[in-house]
DNA sequence: GTGGTCTAGACCACC
DNA sequence: GTGGTCTAGACCACG
C-alpha cells in the first residue's frame, strides 16, 4: 500500500489511515469492491500497532465505506466513492472554516485576510507531496 | 479582564491562555512594561486552576514574551509588541498554509479551492468552526 | 537509569533532569531515536512525583531535543545530538562568563584572577566522582 | 548613590544591595565609619520596597559590617574593609569553584576546561562595567 | 501580596 | 502501557 503514516506528528495514527483511505477511495486510487490490505499485512507495513489499524477499519465500516465480506476481508462498499468525495470535500471545509475563524478571532481584518490569503496560494505552489 | 475560556473545546486551556495573552501584547491591550493580571487571580477570574495560568505564563517567559519582577508579577517584556505581532501572523499564515496543503493533496484545482474560501468567508461569519 | 537528584539543592529537581538528559545526548549515553524511559518510570526510579519528570520532558520537548512517539513514549529527535553537546559548552562558558565578568567588577586584576582559577582547579580535583 | 538595581534579574533585590555595599566598602568607595543612606532615602533613590533595603542593612548588620549609631544611622564598623575585601574573594571564589564543578560534572576534560577559560577570559575584556 | 516548585491524584486519547 | 492536561493544595523566597 502507498500510505505513510508519521508516527511523531500531532495527528493520531488511526486518523491518519481513515483519512488517506478515504482520500484514495476519492481519487479512484480503491476502486468499489476492490479489498483492502489485512488488519495485518497493512500493520506489518505501516510498522505499526495492529489495533490500530482495526480500530481505522472499524471506522470506515462505522462510516459505511468500508464492508466485510465474509471469509474474504474488508471492502470498498458500494457508493463510497462518491461518499468519499463529499467527504473530502467537507473536511478541507471545515478545516478552512475553522482557520478562519481563528484568525477573526486575532482581530484580523477581511482584507488582511484576503490578502494572507492570496499570499500563501501563491507561494507554496511546489512543495513535496507529502505531509 | 477580556480573555474567554472554552473549557470544553480540544484546545488546552493553557495555550489558550497563551494565545489571548499574545494577541492581547499585539493589539496594544497589554503594553509593554504593564503587569499582567496575577496568577491567583486570573485564576480566579476564569475560574480555573491557578497552576493552569501559572503553566501559560512560564510559556509566555520561555518565549521570552513576559518577564518576572520580583516580588510583584509579570510584567510584558520590552520588544514583545513586535514579538508577539509577528508571532500571530505566523500562526494564522502558517494554519493557512497547512489546509492550503491538504486540500491542494486532495486533488482540488487552485479554482476549486478558491470557491471554497469564498464560500467559507461569506457563510461562516458568526458560525461555530468546529467539525 | 544513571540519574541522581539533589533534592536538597537549590536547583529545581527539573532542572537537573532537563540538564542530565540533555548532557546524556551529549555524551552519546542516549542515542537519537531512543526511547527515554518512561514519565511514570523515571519518576519512581527517583522517588518523585511523575509531574515533575512530565515537566522537564516538556521542556526538553519545546526545546527540541526529545520528541513524542504517540503511544510509545519520548525519543531523541534527530540532531539532538549535536544540538545537545553545543547547549552543554554554551552553558559551562557563559556560566564561566559571568563569574569572570563579577571578579573584574571587584577589581580583581587579571593576574590574581588567574591565580585565583589556578588554585580552585587544583584544589578541587580529586574529590568524589559525585557532588 | 551609585547603586543600580536589576529587578527583572533572578538576583534577589536585597542580595544586589548587599553585595554593593560590601564590593564599595572593600574598594573603599564607603569609609569606615561614614554613615551609609537612610533605608528611606536608599529605598527612594532605588525605588524599590524599604522593606527590601532594611533588609538588606540587617543582613549586613548579623555580618558585623554595618553598626547602628543611635540617633544618627548606620555606619561602616571598624574593620569592615579588611572583611569586606576578604568576602568578596570568598565570593568570587566560590562562584568560581561551583561553575568548575558543573564543567566536571559535564564530562568536560581539564584541557577543555582550560581552553574554555583562556577563550573567555580574552575575549569578555571591554565590556559594560555593570551587569 | 507575588511567582516558583513540587506532590498527589484524576481523566483523557492513543497504541 | 504511553504522554498530556487539569485540579487541589502545600511550601518556599521575595517584596
Amino acid at each position: 500500500m502507498f500510505f505513510q503514516i508519521d508516527a511523531a506528528g500531532s495527528v493520531p495514527v488511526y486518523e491518519q489511515i481513515v483519512r488517506q483511505v478515504t482520500f484514495a477511495i476519492a481519487d479512484g486510487a480503491l476502486r468499489v469492491g476492490e479489498l483492502v490490505p489485512s488488519v495485518r499485512q497493512l500493520a506489518r507495513e505501516l510498522a505499526i500497532n495492529p489495533n490500530t489499524v482495526a480500530r481505522s477499519y472499524r471506522q470506515l465500516q462505522d462510516e459505511g465505506v468500508l464492508e466485510t465480506v465474509r471469509g474474504k476481508g474488508l471492502q470498498v462498499a458500494t457508493g463510497s466513492a462518491k461518499q468519499c468525495r463529499s467527504k473530502r470535500l467537507h473536511l478541507i471545509r471545515d478545516r478552512f472554516s475553522q482557520v478562519l475563524q481563528e484568525a477573526r478571532q486575532s482581530q484580523l481584518s477581511e482584507d488582511e485576510i484576503r490578502q494572507m490569503i492570496d499570499a500563501v496560494m501563491a507561494n507554496g505552489k511546489p512543495k513535496r507531496g507529502d505531509q
